[in-house]
RNA sequence: GGACAGGUGGCCGAGUGGUUAAAGGCAGCAGACUGUAAAUCUGCCCGCGCAAGCGUACGCUAGUUCGAAUCUAGCCCUGUCCA
C-alpha cells in the first residue's frame, strides 16, 4: 500500500517493515503527530551486537521521520530472562552488572540517537523502575486477569520451547507478560503508541497491545521487523569468533570494519538501506555492481556504518588499514600489534601471542597448513625464527594480518 | 512421591566392556580457485610435546574389571505419564 506518513514511507522503503498491527490506523497516527515508540532492549551484556542494529536504526528512523524514540532498558526483563528463541533458561545476572550493562549500552544509543527533552528527542527508561515496585497479587489482579494460560501456550515462545521438550520455567513463561506489561505502562504515562521489535517479538508486542486497550482503553500499534540472516543463513552478528559488538570497548573498529567489508554480495544492498542514512538512489546504484566492483560498495557501506557507529575517524582509519594491509601489501596501523623481541620469536609463540591461534596445537596445524606468513611468505617450519630489530608482517590465512613490532 | 525415557566434543547425533580422543553431519580454521564475496574441491579441527608419548574428556560420585562413554550403586538434572 502507499503510505501518508513520511514515517512508513521511509521504514517501507528501506526494508524495515516485516508486519504491522494497523496499518491504516498507524499511518494516519503518524502523519498528524508525533508518535512517541519504543523498542526494548536486553541488559544481558556490557555492548549490543550487530543483531541489535536493525532495532538500532529503526529509531534513528523514527527521529528522522520526526517522531520521538523511546529506548526501554529491560533492567527488570533482563531479572528474567527472555525465552524466545532459547532452548535454554539464561543465567541470572546481579542488580550490579545490569545497572553497569545498562550504563554502558547507552553509550551507543548517543551515536545514533538525539536525546534531550524536545518534543522528537530520544529519552531511555528503564523497565526495572516500575516493574521491581510490582508487587505480586498486585500484578496477578491487574494483569493476571487479561492473559489466558490457553493463549500463552499458544505463543511460539512457549510451544517451541513445549516441543522441543526443553524446559521453561514459570519465571520465563512470565516474561511476556511482563513486556506486555511494560508497553501499557509506557502507553498509559509516557504518551508511548508504537512498539517495534524483531518478528520473533509479535506475540509479546501484540500481548501489550491488547493489555493497553483492556485495562486502559488505549489504541496502540507495533511494528515487527524481518529476521535478518546473512545471504548464507546465518544470524546477523554472530561469527565463530564471536558476537560483532557495537561499543569500542567490546570489539576494535578495525574488526567491525571488516565484519561489512566482508559483507557476501547478496546482502550489500538490504545493509545499506538498513545501516546507512545513503539516499536510495545512490544505494540502487551501488547495489547493481557487479563482479569485484561490487568490491566499492563494501567499502562504502563498511565506512558508513563504521561512521555511524563508532565515529568518523574509526572508520577512515579503518578503511586506511585496510586499503595498506590488503592493497599495498602493506601495515596499517589498525591491526594488532605484538611486540617483538630484540632476540626474535618463534613462529609458534607469535601466532598464539597476537591471538591468531588459540593454542599451541592450533598455531602448529596453522603452519602445516600453509596459512602462517611472515612479510607474505608462507612459513611451513614449525620451528621458524622471526628475527627481530624490523617490523616483520604475520598473518594467518589472507585476512587475518598483524604487526610485529621491535620492542 | 511413583513409572518410563534420557543427560556424549561449540551444536546436532552415532556408539552399549578393549581396535574409541569417541562414526557422521553442521559450524569453524587453513590451502586451491577468486574479488578480503559466494559456490566447489582438499587438509585440519581437546591440551602439552619435534617425537615416542603424556594429560584431560562422554551429568556427578563411588564401585566391578587387567581394561568402562559402555556394567553396578547412590546422587544431580531434564522430559513424558501417573499421584
Amino acid at each position: 500500500m502507499t503510505y501518508q506518513s513520511t514515517l512508513l514511507r521511509l521504514l517501507d522503503e528501506r526494508g524495515y517493515i516485516h508486519q504491522l498491527t494497523d496499518a491504516e490506523g498507524l499511518d494516519a497516527l503518524a502523519a498528524k503527530q508525533v508518535v512517541p515508540g519504543y523498542i526494548g532492549f536486553d541488559a544481558t551484556a556490557p555492548s549490543l551486537h550487530v543483531g541489535s542494529l536493525v532495532q538500532i536504526m529503526l529509531l534513528r528512523r523514527l527521529q528522522q521521520a520526526g517522531h520521538k524514540p523511546v529506548v526501554l532498558m529491560g533492567g527488570g526483563t533482563t531479572r528474567i530472562g527472555d525465552p524466545t528463541g532459547r532452548d535454554e533458561s539464561r543465567k541470572m545476572l546481579s542488580d550490579e552488572t545490569i545497572e553497569a550493562n545498562i550504563a554502558s549500552i547507552r553509550t551507543i544509543f548517543e551515536r545514533f540517537l538525539t536525546f534531550g527533552d524536545g518534543p522528537t528527542d530520544a529519552v531511555m527508561f528503564n523497565n526495572h523502575d516500575w516493574l521491581g515496585k510490582l508487587g505480586y497479587i498486585q500484578l496477578l489482579q491487574e494483569v493476571g486477569t487479561h492473559f489466558t494460560i490457553n493463549r500463552m501456550l499458544t505463543f511460539d515462545s512457549v510451544k517451541l520451547r513445549l516441543d522441543r521438550e526443553q524446559p521453561m520455567t514459570f519465571l520465563e513463561f512470565n516474561y511476556m507478560i511482563l513486556q506486555g506489561y511494560d508497553f501499557r505502562h509506557l502507553a498509559r504515562n509516557m504518551g508511548v503508541r508504537l512498539q517495534m521489535g524483531g518478528s520473533d517479538q509479535w506475540g509479546n508486542i501484540v500481548n501489550g497491545i491488547e493489555l493497553a486497550r483492556r485495562m486502559d482503553g488505549t489504541e496502540v500499534f507495533g511494528i515487527t521487523t524481518p529476521l535478518l540472516t546473512t545471504a548464507d543463513g546465518a544470524k546477523m552478528g554472530k561469527t565463530a569468533a564471536g558476537a560483532v559488538w557495537l561499543n569500542d570497548d567490546a570489539l576494535p573498529a578495525y574488526d567491525f570494519w571488516q565484519y561489512w567489508r566482508n559483507a557476501d554480495d547478496r546482502d550489500v544492498g538490504k545493509f545499506l538501506r538498513l545501516f546507512t542514512d545513503l539516499p536510495l538512489d545512490e544505494i540502487a546504484r551501488l547495489e547493481a555492481l557487479e563482479g569485484s566492483e561490487i568490491n566499492q560498495a563494501k567499502v562504502i557501506l563498511a565506512n558508513e556504518v563504521t561512521r555511524l557507529c563508532r565515529g568518523e575517524e574509526a572508520a577512515r582509519t579503518a578503511e586506511a588499514t585496510a586499503a595498506a594491509t590488503f592493497a599495498g601489501g602493506g601495515l596499517g596501523q589498525d591491526l594488532p600489534v605484538l611486540e617483538l623481541p630484540t632476540a626474535g620469536l618463534g613462529m609458534i609463540d607469535a601466532l598464539v601471542g597476537i591471538g591468531f591461534a588459540a593454542s599451541r596445537g592450533e598455531a602448529k596445524r596453522l603452519i602445516a597448513g600453509g596459512g602462517a606468513r611472515i612479510d607474505g611468505e608462507a612459513v611451513t617450519d614449525e620451528s621458524f625464527h622471526i628475527a627481530g630489530g624490523a617490523e616483520r608482517r604475520i598473518s594467518s590465512g589472507k585476512k587475518k594480518h598483524g604487526i610485529l613490532r621491535p620492542a
